[in-house]
DNA sequence: CTAGCATATATTGTATACAAAATACATGAT
DNA sequence: ATCATGTATTTTGTATACAATATATGCTAG
């Protein structure tokens, strides 16, 4: 683990739920790495808390499917098997092109820019070479799409999907070459919403993800 | 809330396990009732055991969306609008097609019988009165389709949406004109799985779940 | 009688203490 | 050397204590 863990204490949140957050995003970022044990002292002592909120920000980990606990043994990053990812991703192409049928129904014009900002965004952010903002535009993007669902729980459910591959796609947004193809199925899921074609999106969503697939295939096979 | 919450300790389970599952049981049965508080020292005394393992388990029925926490103030079973059983509706139509698609495919000739059973049990069930051997029936025979899609992703996640709803469904299951739909509805899915036609199947499911949606609507009206 | 405040009570949030289990390690027998 | 066993250490599981906050109660002023 790296050694820089620490608590974001600027909002009035229960203890539990800031340690959740930065578990979470620690797990995310691949500070904390897929395996590694969660030690309720260790972690304890690290981000300067008692053990009552760190156990409780682990069920929720546990929950998210991000943390995996043995009883009486303790908790560790939850680590993904190729089986895995196969079921997540048969899970979210189908939320993805829900996602996609209803956004094309209701994406207002407002959303519409968004979204083409986000997009610039993105595009500018990959010639920074800052991993973590590519990231975060990235997400920031898919996420004006689904907010355009109305749908909270489908945002949810698909946020959660993600999350399990994201922590192994860091390698994938590392790679430059990546960028274009990228950018390209960006501009096109623009296009299809633009245009309300819906087998467009969906087309360029299933792409999209499938393309982050086998580079993720390959950080799990290392894993294993 | 009913005061006979028990915990079945045959288990060499952590406490905080056998209090979730113990909690998610009332929530599910409707012993405890959407928006009923869930009081960390009055439920401790209940099942005898000390606040800890009470807090852990709300973290995790939180996280399943059984329970809403306000910070300072407490938890409480969660409440559905008409617009979150709407959202919830909308996700499990697209996963109950992705759930059927698959087991079309996949279903093994066991299985199938399997279905066949769990079919004539709930028909069985259907006699007794017996709600809660209903309802339990009625989960199997879904189980058994989920299963046969091998993607334990996807039968958490549709399990977890099916949660949502049936414990606002106890009321549908309660009246007896129901049964011949609800067999009706099985045997077309049993149908479409035995000779692999997928829209069939689909179209059962969609049926399946709107009619319940009516019934689930109207308790959620009363609640609120 | 009501509004507002003070106080008491109940409830959650967090830390700590103690118990039980798992693990690591050392010792000794074979 | 290897395996088994016993002991020490670590780590989790559970209970409890204490602090902070929210809620309820009752009182006084108007």
């Amino acid at each position: 683990m790296t050694d820089h863990l620490t608590l974001n204490m600027d909002a009035y949140l229960p203890l539990r739920d800031v340690v959740f957050h930065t578990l979470r995003e620690a797990i995310l970022k691949g500070d904390l790495k897929p395996g590694e044990r969660l030690m309720e002292l260790q972690l304890a002592a690290k981000l300067g808390v008692s053990r009552t909120p760190i156990r409780e920000a682990i069920r929720m980990l546990e929950q998210e499917g991000l943390a995996v606990t043995i009883p009486r043994k303790g908790a560790e990053v939850a680590k993904m098997t190729e089986k895995d990812m196969q079921d997540v991703l048969q899970v979210r192409e189908a939320l993805d092109e829900l996602a996609a049928n209803i956004a094309c129904e209701r994406i207002t014009q407002e959303e519409l820019d968004e979204l083409v900002t986000a997009m610039h965004e993105f595009e500018i952010s990959t010639r920074t070479k800052d991993l973590k903002r590519i990231a975060e535009t990235d997400v920031k993007f898919h996420d004006v799409i689904y907010r355009a669902t109305d749908n909270p729980k489908l945002v949810t459910m698909v946020n959660n999907l993600r999350e399990q591959m994201y922590r192994y796609r860091v390698e994938y947004l590392k790679d430059e070459k990546n960028y274009p193809t990228l950018l390209k199925e960006h501009k096109e899921i623009v296009e299809g919403l633009k245009t309300q074609n819906k087998e467009m999106i969906a087309e360029a969503m299933r792409k999209h993800v499938a393309n982050q697939a086998a580079a993720v295939q390959v950080m799990i096979k290392e894993q294993e």
